[in-house]
DNA sequence: CTGAAAGCGCTTACAG
DNA sequence: CTGAAAGCGCTTACAG
């Protein structure tokens, strides 16, 4: 590869001329700046970016650290990253911890995980990115994970229980009351509610959205219409068959993920009860999956895309000595009505 | 941030020798080595890379180049190419073209998409990383969309016509070949086939696939069995109900993705048909959707980590100047029998 | 307007 | 066994 000395050479100036030229400062006549781009373009020269970081002790580059990148909702995150990046000129530097690969629903504890992240940031300060952003795969509190360093960390869907630490997340108390606020002015007056395992810090904000909708729409809150299932698919088939056979059966029910969701429309049918007009079911997560099932599933849209973004935009913001005003961001979420309700 | 001066003055010994302790060469007295270690141990000293990176001129990253993240194969192959760097201590640069995002289904043509490419490319090679693997969303020839460059490229889930390329792929002929078979065996003796659109290049593996299958035992070709869709769910739906409301109904429906399969479920659900009791589905792909319909979907499993980590390590052994006797791999892929047959 | 020189943090022959 | 010095490809005061 052809170097800044070789373009110099061509040209008959110095090095730091052609530097000049490269980075548009210091004076430099118009002939020979024309004259040093016409051979930059003639050998498609492309400055080396090592030796440039190296000198500027700056790196424009970014790590990501991802708890796991199979589950959906990473790549939607790294997306937004990926666009604000390349329109910014930063460089994203990605390592994967295969959490869920390696141990599914079952999180190692704090210790656990930090032994494991460990190597992948210190790859990471070793290569000199400027900031770091952590994405978790479940809204959990990741204290600790992270040794302390200078380098700035962004963490989004997942959060530490210290003030100073920057967070991105979604709100999961609004979008739940959102979800029910909507239902009940569909006219469906009996909502129940499947919940994900209750360790769950989403588990607890979606119940408190749910319980504050009813109220705030003047309905008694029924505790025989919350059921707590695991997150999966068959915990909310099961869930939906209590419920729907009970003596009181809903007229809707929201469920705490898409998964959850599918079972219960798998338990209407198999129950012959039409959706919608006799069940409404409203999922949360906008999977993929959700838009497959039939009837379409309504649900609750994560603004993934946007949580990488404003997590670079944040982290950019951070490295640039800017402060940060709202160390802990929720961002809203959307509710996507389709045939289920 | 400390540097190897710094360790140096502290144990009091030159750059040279911490630098020999660092790396476990030259000759070392056991005493000095130690002390070394241990500073470097009391004050966290992480090498700097970049230096390393530009003074060895080699830097140890590999870029990857992803078409469209959020599209279902790329996460599950970088997930592969992941894993293989961090065990060999590579570090991975990704960068995603966001393709589907942009154009959906419909692909700009290959100068359109070398201009979108460009600026990535160059990015990567300033980062002056040692090889690059090109990541496709659809398995087409994508000759000429990189420009010649002495850094050497692996595609994956894409192929170009240069017989010189590298490419990493799976045997869809095999694939559609085997799950023919194994319907036929399963007694299924009257196999439809719903095609994507058959200006794809897996499209006509798959076929072909389907074909020799029935060849093979015994059976004839039935034109009247093979229809083709859009690769969407609706598309499977209408087949499906051209097919299953004809005179001669098929027992079994290969789809030749799980989106239009699924379609092919709810036109038999719609029409009373028992599966897989009277009608066989096969799909292809195993994403995620294909477990969460009703009834379970049996696919085709794509070998997509592998795909990945094979990619890496082929363009490892590149840049390690071995000679890859297979230019063209074709991974096998794997039948995935669930409850729809 | 242009160039000589120092220096970023490393590694590596080479000399002692 | 250990160290002085050159050099990787850049940038940047500073001098002219």
């Amino acid at each position: 590869m052809a170097n800044i000395k070789d373009i110099a050479d061509l040209a008959e100036v110095s090095v730091a001329t052609v530097s000049n030229v490269l980075n548009n400062r210091g004076r430099v006549g118009e002939e020979t700046r024309q004259k040093i781009l016409k051979i930059i373009e003639e050998i498609d020269y492309k400055p080396n970016r090592v030796a440039k970081s190296l000198k500027m002790n700056k790196t424009h580059t970014i790590g990501v650290i991802v708890e796991d990148l199979s589950v959906f909702n990473a790549p939607e995150i790294i997306d937004g990253i990926n666009e604000f990046a390349e329109e910014n000129d930063y460089s994203i530097l990605l390592t994967n911890l295969r959490l869920y690969k390696k141990y599914g629903n079952q999180f190692p504890d704090v210790d656990t995980c930090r032994e494991m992240v460990m190597p992948l940031f210190h790859q990471l300060l070793s290569n000199q990115v400027e900031g770091i952003i952590y994405i978790g795969i479940h809204l959990r509190n990741v204290n600790g994970l992270l040794p302390d360093s200078s380098t700035p960390v962004v963490y989004t869907y997942c959060d530490t229980s210290d003030e100073s630490d920057i967070s991105i997340n979604y709100d999961d108390y609004k979008a739940s009351f959102d979800a029910t606020s909507y239902l009940i002015n569909k006219g469906y007056q009996e909502v129940a509610l499947i919940s994900g395992l209750i360790n769950s810090e989403s588990a607890h904000a979606r119940f408190n959205g749910y319980c504050n909708a009813l109220m705030s729409n003047g309905l008694q809150f029924n505790p025989n219409y919350v059921k707590t299932g695991d997150w999966e698919y068959e915990s909310g088939y099961k869930m939906a068959m209590d419920l729907l056979k009970g003596e009181q059966r809903p007229s809707a029910i929201l469920a705490m993920n898409d998964l959850m969701a599918g079972g219960v429309i798998k338990a209407a049918s198999e129950l012959n009860i039409h959706v919608p007009d006799e069940l409404a079911i409203f999922g949360f997560d906008n999977r993929e999956v959700s838009s497959y099932y039939t009837p379409k599933l309504s649900t609750v849209s994560l603004p993934l895309h946007d949580m990488g973004e404003i997590s670079i935009k944040t982290l950019i913001d951070v490295i640039d000595g800017k402060t940060i005003k709202t160390k802990k961001r929720k961002l809203l979420c959307e509710l996507i009505e389709r045939d289920s309700s």
